[in-house]
Parts: C-alpha cells; structure tokens; sequence
RNA sequence: CGGGCUGUAGCGCAGUGGUUUAGCGUACCAGACUGGGGGUCUGGGGGUCGCGGGUUCAAGUCCCGCCAGCCCGACCA
C-alpha cells in the first residue's frame, strides 16, 4: 500500500480532493468543472435530502419543479442579481437547429422565474404566505472549482416564499435559518455561527443575507448554507402585487434559502481524518458494518454466526455484512474505515465460541466487546457517544482557533503570519475598512454572528472608530 | 485570465540520446495456500511513451509548436 496522503505531506486541498476520490464519492467529468456524484456519494446526498424535506415539510412547505432554461430578459429585471450573476452564466442561444429569439440562461438559482411564476399565482392575501421548495441543478461557470465544495454544476434546494408582510418575511428566513443551524449541528455533527452577512457578502438581490459559517479543519471558513431577506425586490421586478384584507394593493415580501451538495464537502473537511471519512451516524448512509472473519476449517460457522448479527441489526439499523471472499480482514477494516462507517463489527471463531463480538468505533478506534444480546442495544448508544463526540470535538476546535483580536497589527499577524482560523473583532460598519482588510489579509467578514449587539462597543479593529457590529473575520473556501 | 508544475499500462511512478521485446509498485486474470489491521507464492494479460513537426545513424529522452490536467491567485455557494 502506498504512503496514505496527509495534510503534512500535501496541501490541505489536495489531501480533501484525495478523500473524495480514494472513497470513490466523486470524479470530475469531461465536462470542465462538473463532477460525477458516485452511488456513496450520492447517497449521502438522498441521506440529507430525505432529513431536510421532512424538516421544510414540517414547517409547512411543499415541493415543486420549475424549469432549468430561464428567458434572458428575465434575470436583467432585478438589477443587482444581474450584475451579480453577469459573469457567470451560461447562455443557449441556438435549439432546434436555429438561433434563438431570445437566448435562454440555464439557471443560477431560480428566483426570477419562480418570481414569473408568482405573479400569476398571487392575487389575494388569501394566496399567502406561498411556501415552495424545490430539488434542482444549478450552473454558474466557476473559474476554479474543488469537487464538492464548488462545482460548475450543483445539486441543491431552493425555497422561495412570498408574504404579506415584512415582518412575516424575515420571520420565514430566520426559521429556515434555524432549519439549517439544526440540520448542521444535530445531524452533521457540525457546530456553526449563525447570523448576518455584510452588504458586501450578501447574495445579490437580497436585502440581507443570514448564513450557516463552519469551520473546517484547516481553519478556514465555510459557509454551508444561507438564507435570505429579499424584501419586495422580486416583487417590484416581477410586479407581483396583492390584494389585502381593506382591499389595498400591495407588494409581496419573499425569502430565499438553500443549501447544496457542498454539504457533503463540508461534512468531510470537518470530521475526516488521514484514514478516510469519518460519518456521523445520524447521517452515514451505512451506520455499521458486521466482517465475519474466518478459516477455511471454520468458515461456514463464522457466517452464520455473523449473518445471525446481522440480522438481529438490520431492522433498526443501516448495516452492512461484507462477506466478500476475495480480501482479506485487514483490508476490509481498511475499507471501511476509508469510507467512514461509524462502527465495525467484527465477529471470528473467538467471538463465536464467546457468544460475543468486538465494535470499532471510527473516530477513536476503540474496540469494545458485547455479548450477543446486548449489540443492539451497545450500538445504539454508541452511535450517540460517536455523534455527540463528533460534534464536541469539532466545536472545541473552533473554539481553540477563535481568538478576539483588538489590535489591527494582531489581526495582520494572526492571518498573514499565524496559522490563521477566526478573528472575532469590533467593525465600525464601513465597507471600505472591510475592503482593506480583504486586501491586506485575504479575510472576509464570514457573519456579524446574532447575539453579539451589545459586545459591539469599542473601535473598529481596522479604522478605530467607533464600532457598529462584532464581526467574525476568516479565509474562506 | 495570470504564475508554477505535470503528461509513459486502470491508478501511482522510474526511465539523465545507444542493454535486445520500455520498466517498477499497485490493480486486473488463473491457481494454490491464507485470513483478529491493507497476506504469500507461481504463472499471465495489458503501452499509438498527450498530439504534431524538427535535429540525429539512433528520440520516451534534445529543440519548436499545440493540446490537456492539476496546484497557487483573481471570481464565487
């Protein structure tokens, strides 16, 4: 076996593209930026999909399809989301064996003609609030793209939802932004910082953007999902206007939000080590995998020792039984650990006679020996110590690469010098100091994290002057 | 679009103008022994050396051009 490929003897980048491709999850196409989700990734993809469309179910959205080719005019009504997708854009001009009237844009997102679609369908007060998601592709033409983590193409959803008021919209995106915070922490295992975005971050078209910001182990940034404010933007740009209850007309207020295939990246650079993938159980497509281990003298006992494990298992769990003849224990162990199931289960001739057999856990190693009747019950509050400690583990991370900084020379330092992580520090709110401190550092406001107002008296750590918002400064991917 | 690196078997690589039929590891095929941390042995298949041109008695190796990929930037979820 070769030398396994670590962050020490590569760069960060590298070691994560080796995780994705050695797990078999993704390849990249022949077509430039795009990638092809392989069954194991693809089915922590559906893991996450089946979680959150029960989550948008429960708080009372509902799915819908609307088309991938967008007329052109359609994306230059609303100023700002057109000089933010602009560059970006890929354009149809020919179908059909003749040039196009009017090109088509394969979407970006979809809000404009989703916000189309709105017009027509809302009247009334009585329409709203209008609560739809959708499952879809995406495609922005990236310069530079990292499997995962920024494609050409993307998987996501898209939820878009028109009020009748202002107050209801914000309410709607700070929900779905407690949507995702939950779906990060308690299924992911991942600890985020929630909260605003600065004008300068925030998605184009929006009055503000709300985030999801992880950590990811090289210390920098990752914004996992999003949530947005649109005020009546789309509304004025699409006319999409109701009647209320005194029989006025008015604007509707719209939210949008999203989360996509990045997920997956961003559940790798969390929790992965130099072995594999590291899954939490709560998501991992296979949660725990039984490997008979055997001698030929002795093979056909073991199997039906192991098989009965098995199926003492598989109706509570997602398990696996590897009894595949041509590689040998140690390899399997190998394998599936590089694929991140959380617990093995071994079971040889010893384990048999004992009636009993050994759990691995994945993210210490561990090996815990259970009697027989108990593995159900062992595995299950196994699977909750790997979960929570998956979680801790990340969060103290964080915390130990958080620093507050007050001192603009400090800040320099911390991310021109040090190791980098996130910069906890006072901002007066300009977008010209937020501006140097990308030139100098290459750092960006990541979020103006919620429940930080009344921290925020001080000087901005750039400017000094008085400062309006705590601010959480890091590299990002 | 800039800067750097790399194109030789499915993958990872060596090959420094002249060892015959271009090698090594791994993977693959056949068989046997094995099996509690990526097994051992024997035998086997697999190559337009990225593409095009040039120099030379002789080019994977030198020169020119082109193409592709990756990494680092700029852009972005």
């Amino acid at each position: 076996m070769a030398e396994r490929i670590t962050p020490r003897n590569v760069n960060y980048s590298e070691w994560y593209i080796n995780i994705v491709t050695e797990a078999k999850l993704a390849d990249y196409s022949p077509v430039k930026g795009c990638m092809v989700i392989r069954p194991r990734g693809y089915a922590l993809w559906e893991r996450m999909q089946a979680v959150l469309d029960g989550m948008f179910k429960e708080t009372g959205h509902q799915n819908a399809y609307f088309p991938l080719l967008i007329p052109e005019s359609f994306i230059k009504k609303e100023a700002e989301h057109v000089e933010g997708f602009s560059p970006e854009l890929a354009v149809v001009t020919h179908a059909g064996g003749e040039e196009l009237e009017e090109p088509y844009i394969i979407r970006p997102t979809s809000e404009t003609i989703i916000w189309s679609m709105y017009k027509k369908w809302i009247q009334s007060y009585r329409d709203l609030p209008l609560l739809i998601n959708q499952w879809a592709n995406v495609l922005r033409w990236e310069k530079r793209t990292r499997l995962f983590l920024r494609t050409s193409e993307f998987l996501w959803q898209e939820g878009h939802t028109a009020h009748a008021t202002a107050e209801e919209a914000q309410e709607e995106t700070l929900t779905m932004l407690e949507v995702y915070r939950r779906f990060a922490e308690e299924w992911l295992a991942m600890p985020v910082i929630t909260g605003v975005k600065s004008q300068a971050e925030k998605f184009a078209g929006a009055v503000n953007t709300y985030a999801i910001e992880a950590m990811m182990q090289d210390k920098k940034a990752l914004q996992a999902g999003t949530s947005h404010n649109l005020g009546q933007n789309f509304a004025k740009a699409f006319d999409v206007t109701f009647q209320d209850r005194e029989g006025g007309q008015s604007l509707v207020w719209a939210s949008s939000w999203g989360v996509s295939t990045r997920l997956i990246g961003a559940l790798i650079m969390t929790h992965s080590d130099d072995r594999g993938l590291v899954l939490p159980p709560k998501i991992a497509p296979t949660q725990a995998v039984v490997i008979p281990i055997y001698r030929n003298q002795n093979k056909s006992e073991v199997l039906v020792y192991a098989q009965k494990i098995r199926d003492a298992l598989k109706d509570k769990f997602r398990v696996e039984y590897d009894c595949d003849d041509n590689n040998s224990p140690g390899w399997k162990f190998a394998e599936w650990e590089l694929l991140g199931v959380p617990v093995r289960i071994e079971t040889g001739p010893r384990d048999m006679e004992a009636g009993r057999a050994v759990l691995v856990r994945r993210d210490t190693g561990e090996k815990i020996s259970a009697a027989f009747d108990e593995i159900p019950s062992k595995l299950d509050s196994l699977f909750g110590e790997i979960q929570s400690g998956l979680y801790n583990r990340a969060l103290e991370f964080r915390v130990a690469n958080t620093v507050r900084i007050s001192s603009y020379d400090k800040f320099l330092a911390f991310f021109n010098e040090g190791e980098g992580g996130f910069a906890e520090c006072l901002w007066c709110g300009d977008g010209g100091c937020e501006a140097k401190i990308k030139e100098d550092t290459k750092a960006t406001i990541r979020v103006l994290p919620f429940g930080n107002e009344k921290e925020a008296a001080g000087a901005c750590v750039a400017c000094g002057k008085q400062a309006r918002h705590l601010a959480v400064f890091a590299k990002s991917y």
